[in-house]
DNA sequence: TTAAAACCGACTATTATTGTCGGTTTTAGT
DNA sequence: ACTAAAACCGACAATAATAGTCGGTTTTAA
């Protein structure tokens, strides 16, 4: 089966992390712990997600993260989106930096529509969850 | 975004080539020539999908492959599963030699379940289309 | 002033992917 | 029987992606 990054599913753990804990800011050192993600690379993940908007941080002693909007409005589509990075479930779909290698057929391949339409129906199932759906449970 | 490998790419290609095909057996020179696929690779992915039972195969001189089922028993789910072979969208979902590294948390986990969701949604996609949806079009 | 935190870029190790190569075996046609 | 075309096979190699590490700098509350 096609393979989630274990990135994605640290940032994810960590996402939901902070969801859980919305009322105050989380240290790395904190989510670390709680989540068993090795520290390092989740710094690395998060600031990704950081930049991406999705969570705020604030600096110094006593500082950390915290989720940019309330955890109903996280759609797990938009995390998964970020930390995967590249466009495109195929490479022949479109490119934002997936890098496009161009496929030789382009016009006369019957697979790309198919694949984009598996893209989309993924895309649709990400994207109909939230970080308050996955806290419910 | 999620990827799917060159490989299932190539692979899906030869598996509709074969379905146009489907009055006689192609060689691999064939295919690989259609279908713009290294030889040597093709020959390789074609071996994998053999081993399947998804086709068959005719040896010696005017040999070639040919599809095992009628393309519209082919259901797109079995070509990706056999060529992108582990088990599980996410590492701590079952094994199936896509090696499982065991999760320190498993039981509080609220992400696997969520994985396991989308991981259903996309086998559902993959399963509700066949190869004779796919040359159909 | 100090300690704890975010922030940053470069580096490394491991694994997966995408091929390539050199050969063997089988078979139809001559 | 010989030849050419094909499948079949295992080992190798190059590249890319992933996962993780390291050494530092900057910011801030106490």
């Amino acid at each position: 089966m096609i393979r989630i990054s274990t990135k994605t599913q640290y940032g994810l753990r960590a996402m939901v992390y902070l969801a859980k804990n919305k009322k105050k800011t989380c240290s790395l050192k904190e989510i670390s712990k709680a989540e068993k993600i090795p520290f390092d690379y989740l710094e690395k993940i998060v600031s990704r997600i950081e930049k991406s908007g999705l969570i705020e941080s604030k600096r110094g002693s006593h500082g950390g993260y915290f989720l940019a909007r309330s955890p109903s409005k996280v759609k797990t589509g938009e995390i998964v989106r970020v930390l995967e990075g590249r466009e495109g479930l195929v490479s022949c779909i479109a490119d934002k930096n997936g890098r496009k290698r161009n496929c030789p057929l382009s016009k006369k391949c019957l697979t790309k529509k198919f694949w984009l339409r598996i893209q989309n129906s993924l895309e649709k199932a990400l994207n109909s969850i939230t970080l308050a759906n996955l806290i419910a449970k």
